[in-house]
DNA sequence: CAGTATCCATTGGGATACTG
DNA sequence: CAGTATCCCAATGGATACTG
């Protein structure tokens, strides 16, 4: 096997490709959260019941390079940051119900 | 807090109990391969690359356990297991699918 | 408020060899 | 063929303290 043709992310079938960017195991709930509206970082803390500080940073970040939600930080003291879902984020709105759905009726 | 009342399926919301079962790396992938018909265990592994024989039979397990899919072995030498999709796993078709879609359009 | 930085335990997951 | 059994490294993720 060619050494120089396994980058990682070459030899990764489409649908591991997507789980990389809404899989991790917040990153839906994060979504999820943002439908209704935009939201500040401490509100997706509080509305995300269990999630530490640490993985919602990464998550996020993980997010923005991805292109699914945006950023915005405003100069106030305190600081605002709002998150906001862009279009191809919001795109996964309709599948991240009907997941949702799915659970709803499948699981317990 | 309470130590008893920490029990990990507890205090998770939907949607993480949702990734708990077609989250793994592999489990898409899997269901992807069984939508079209059901198929053997090697046939399954030659299906999907990268994936090893452990995860193969890990996540089948799971899969098992959750109902997402079905096994049948038949007593013949050597052994032929078939796996296929429950009616339950076989709802998941669409959103795989729209996810597969999804990818698509904004990946790459 | 919106993060960083660390430390550390748990889990995920690949490679390989073996078995009924 | 359809798995088990090990070994072992890498990634995940929680808790906590600190900062502009």
């Amino acid at each position: 096997m060619d050494k120089e043709n396994i980058e990682k992310s070459e030899n990764k079938c489409e649908l591991q490709k997507i789980l990389d960017i809404i899989g991790g195991k917040w990153s839906m709930s994060i979504i999820y959260a943002l439908i209704s509206d935009k939201k500040r970082f401490k509100e997706l803390e509080r509305m995300i019941p269990g999630i530490s500080t640490r993985m919602l940073v990464k998550e996020l970040k993980n997010m923005e390079e991805n292109g699914i939600v945006t950023r915005t930080a405003f100069a106030t003291v305190p600081p605002t940051v709002e998150y906001n879902l862009t279009p191809k984020g919001r795109k996964l709105e309709p599948i991240i119900n009907e997941l949702y759905k799915w659970g709803l009726e499948h699981i317990n």
